[in-house]
DNA sequence: CCGGAATATTTCAAGCTTGAAGGTTTAAGC
DNA sequence: GCTTAAACCTTCAAGCTTGAAATATTCCGG
């Protein structure tokens, strides 16, 4: 890669926080590309997918969609879409609301849970396996 | 929202990793999230945009789609496209490479070099606004 | 009751992203 | 030289994501 005539380096200021950033941008792109990864190959589905479905396992009774979206802090219309998903695999259902013809429930399937929760367990062990290595107790000041 | 019927929590063992990526994650979507508006809403750009600038700006003299690719570490196709556009609006050109009729460098314009200078400035200020409170010496070791 | 605000959801266009497949051009081995 | 592999790039389908606009329903003040 040709290094010849670069730009002069960016003034030194606040230059530490730019790289907390790069270094925090770099474990989250290699730990959420092995998962996009290992998602696709060995359950054939996607993080946004198993993102959901955590969120549906965790509340049997279901979720309104904009339960859903207020949990997982995505737009409205993407929760549409990842659902409809869902739905066409058998894995979660929409369910009438008795009282507000507007909402909809939606919960998994029997199926769901059941592969949401061999996908967890190896989610976690994915997690384990690649994090491992990153002291747990540094870094607690993040969140 | 409703909390009853609650599935049991998952086993206490391999917690702690995913902890940690939770909170890694909790602070990436925020930084990310505020960087996205802020450059939709005061630049009319986005983060992907950027980032391409970004390595061009640092080779001025241009770098070939498959260096920038491996750069950004994205995929091929997705550089074509994010590079269509830079080109469509003036800020980024291709220029064929003499003796080699497969390859095309790519290079900012000089309007496209501005732009850039003044959204790095931008992009810093921002980053430090939003994490200057994390201690930047902590953390060190995620990479 | 009624009309407007609030709530719940979907639709849409634009852009990002990937992995796979396709098309050229160049390089290398024989 | 010829053929086969490698390198370079684009195209494509599928899915994710957002913000904005459109629907439909419910709620509420008067």
């Amino acid at each position: 890669m040709s290094m010849t005539k670069e730009h002069p380096a960016p003034s030194p200021a606040s230059k530490e926080s730019l790289r907390l950033w790069l270094r925090i941008l770099k474990v989250q792109r290699m730990v959420e590309g092995e998962l996009r990864e290992r998602f696709r190959t060995e359950f054939d589905t996607t993080l946004p997918r198993f993102d959901v479905m955590s969120a549906l396992y965790r509340y049997r009774d279901g979720m309104k969609m904009s339960e859903l979206s207020r949990a997982l802090k995505v737009s409205n219309g993407n929760v549409t879409g990842i659902v409809d998903r869902l739905a066409e695999d058998g894995l979660a259902l929409r369910v009438p609301v008795p009282g507000d013809r507007r909402a909809a429930m939606v919960r998994l399937t029997k199926r769901g849970q059941e592969e949401f929760a061999a996908q967890a367990a190896a989610h976690e062990a994915w997690i384990d396996e690649m994090l491992a290595g990153f002291s747990p107790n540094e870094c607690a000041d993040i969140a």
